[in-house]
DNA sequence: GCCGTTTTCGGCCCGACTGTTTTCAGTCG
């Protein structure tokens, strides 16, 4: 059973609870929910994190729904759970997956019309809807008929073409609709909130603050937006709008005195937030975006907070970068004012995962930009080395002593380069395969002509854990392979990483001067930010590369860095913020 | 049901928007 449909489950708990009696049931709703959002986002899967019992160690869960979480690996079922969820007709449930359907309009509906099949419910309620029948019902209206028809037709669109955008493609869009946004007289600054704003690695909707004197004219040019489909909702300081490309659009406005809170409040995280609000009670204030409320003799009254600095500094605290709010120890550090410095783009010096369009004759994908192009563009982006990592030549494709010659020819080029430029020192290394037996696809030869190499997995993904934890240390255990590209492998949307001992690779890692790679393709992002966290509470070193195959693409180190940054890494802990020297003083040993 | 340097008992975040309502319930973030 997978984290997700466990979380389902325990959402179904939740959902139960609160058909049967939501006042009396309020905190252990809340309970599981909290213990579903902990498993949905855990990289581990609930079945190891059981057999290493660890299960605890997921903020929200406790005895009790350990107890239960346990009885599901061992037996499949949970007689707790089933005996809450009988007295709720199945049909429920996969309404609940369509947005605007919550536990109480789901039941409602199910029960009156006596769904039984929750297969065929979402098309046995648009049946009815169809048929004017829900518009009789009490508390349904004309209205919300046809808002469930719209729901069930969303739902059925959304599940085909839109799944979570990945960063950069978010990043894109959000930069589009904020420089529409910035054009209107009434809009005095826009920005990002929610998941784009902390800069997780896949986004849903896309969240925006506008600071403004004048909300009804700032949401009226908001909602006039040339690529909007329609309105979703449209209120005094708020409103929803959906754009072409069928994704949801959010914006929320203050005035700019209340701007601050503005930001906090929708930056999120939830778990941040509430963490934060609790906080905040004991010390007799009550947060929201509209500022701090706080109760005085004659009655309460609320301070307001032009900027965020100013609002978390009313807590007591320090300003936290936005990829570190996720509850996860950040508020405690700030209150004691040790938060980490974290990393930043202008701190790197280099990047190590260069594909340049010369004719290395490769297994894989070759890059379109020439060596010099990709040097011109590392000097625009004002770095001091880079390193070339091509493709290993195709081993299937050549004799060893041909790959030695073509690597020869190589080597003479970035020489070239190296004498007839003196901005750029240029590195020569490369993105060597690790093949199944755990051998790298070259001979020790053709490895002498290399300043080093990076080593990746790009065949044979199905092993079990052992063997390829096993093949990624034997590859990484030549004194040339210095650095484990994209080590999980994962492509989002697409594909899972591979099955790897994490502990067991960190260890290895450490011991051995080998760095992971940050790898800040738009579908990689790999290492994933958790482990990046991991790897830094290890003092494992890392590095941020782009793994570029045309000159733009290298761009994409902001993404690679904000990976890091959400895994709270500062300078330190990545290589390519390094001089020159001292890399290669590191690469060396 | 979870959680803890104010608590192992007694708390548990805050507000906007919508539709169907004459004051609120449900959903969302």
């Amino acid at each position: 059973m997978t984290n997700a449909q466990i979380a389902k489950l325990l959402r179904n708990v939740a959902a139960s609870y609160a058909i049967k009696n939501e006042a009396k049931y309020r905190f252990q709703i809340i309970a599981y929910q909290r213990a579903a959002d902990a498993i949905q986002s855990s990289t581990a899967e609930v079945k190891d994190l059981i057999k290493e019992d660890k299960l605890e160690g997921l903020p929200g869960v406790g005895p009790s729904i350990r107890a239960h979480l346990e009885e599901l690996i061992k037996t499949g079922e949970v007689k707790h759970f089933e005996a809450i969820m009988k007295e709720v007709p199945n049909a429920v449930f996969p309404l609940l997956d369509v947005p605007t359907f919550g536990p109480k309009k789901a039941y409602k509906l199910v029960s009156h019309f006596g769904f039984k099949n929750p297969e065929t419910v979402i098309a046995d309620l648009k049946k009815v809807a169809g048929q004017g029948k829900i518009a009789k019902l009490e508390g349904f209206g004309e209205k919300s008929q046809q808002d469930i028809l719209e729901a069930i037709e969303d739902f059925k669109e959304g599940n085909k073409k839109t799944k979570r955008m990945v960063l950069p493609y978010a990043a894109e869009l959000a930069e589009t609709i904020l420089t529409y946004l910035k054009k209107s007289d009434v809009i005095i600054d826009a920005k990002p909130l929610g998941s784009l704003r902390r800069r997780l690695s896949t986004i849903g909707d896309l969240d925006f603050a506008v600071s403004t004197k004048d909300s009804k004219k700032a949401i009226d040019y908001f909602i006039a937006y040339p690529h909007k489909e329609r309105i979703i909702e449209q209120g005094d300081i708020s409103a929803s709008i959906l754009v072409s490309s069928g994704r949801q659009v959010d914006l929320m406005t203050q005035p700019p005195d209340s701007f601050g809170s503005l930001l906090q409040h929708f930056t999120g995280s939830k778990n941040h937030n509430v963490h934060l609000r609790e906080l905040a009670i004991k010390k007799g204030m009550s947060l929201s975006e509209k500022g701090i409320k706080i109760k005085t003799k004659t009655g309460e009254k609320t301070e307001k907070y032009a900027t965020e600095e100013a609002f978390y500094k009313a807590l007591g605290m320090d300003w936290l970068p936005p990829e570190m709010r996720e509850d996860t120890g950040e508020i405690e550090l700030s209150l004691e004012h040790k938060l980490p410095q974290l990393i930043q783009l202008k701190d790197i010096k280099a990047d190590f995962h260069l594909h340049s369009s010369f004719h290395i004759e490769p297994s894989h994908d070759m890059g379109i930009s020439t060596m010099e192009e990709m040097v011109e563009k590392a000097r625009h982006l004002g770095y001091e080395y880079i390193g070339f990592s091509e493709h290993n030549p195709s081993v299937s494709k050549h004799s060893q002593k041909e790959v030695y010659d073509i690597l020869a020819r190589r080597k003479d080029k970035i020489e070239q380069i190296n004498e007839s430029n003196k901005n750029i020192r240029v590195i020569s290394l490369l993105e060597t395969d690790i093949l199944a037996n755990g051998e790298i696809a070259i001979d020790e030869k053709s490895l002498s002509l290399l300043d080093g190499t990076l080593v990746s997995i790009h065949s044979a993904f199905n092993m079990n854990r052992e063997d390829m934890t096993k093949r990624i240390i034997a590859g990484l255990s030549h004194p040339k392979a210095k650095i484990l590209s994209h080590p999980t492998g994962r492509l989002l949307n697409q594909r899972p990483g591979y099955e790897v001992n994490f502990d067991e690779l960190f260890d290895f890692v450490k011991r051995n001067t080998k760095a992971l790679e940050i790898n800040s393709w738009p579908e990689r992002l790999d290492l994933p930010d958790i482990m990046v966290r991991e790897a830094v509470k290890n003092g494992i070193k890392m590095v941020i590369n782009t793994d570029s195959h045309a000159k733009d693409q290298m761009d994409m180190m902001q993404f690679g860095v904000s990976v890091a940054r959400r895994g709270w890494a500062t300078k330190q802990d990545i290589l390519n913020t390094l001089s020159y020297n001292k890399f290669m003083d590191w690469l060396k040993k």
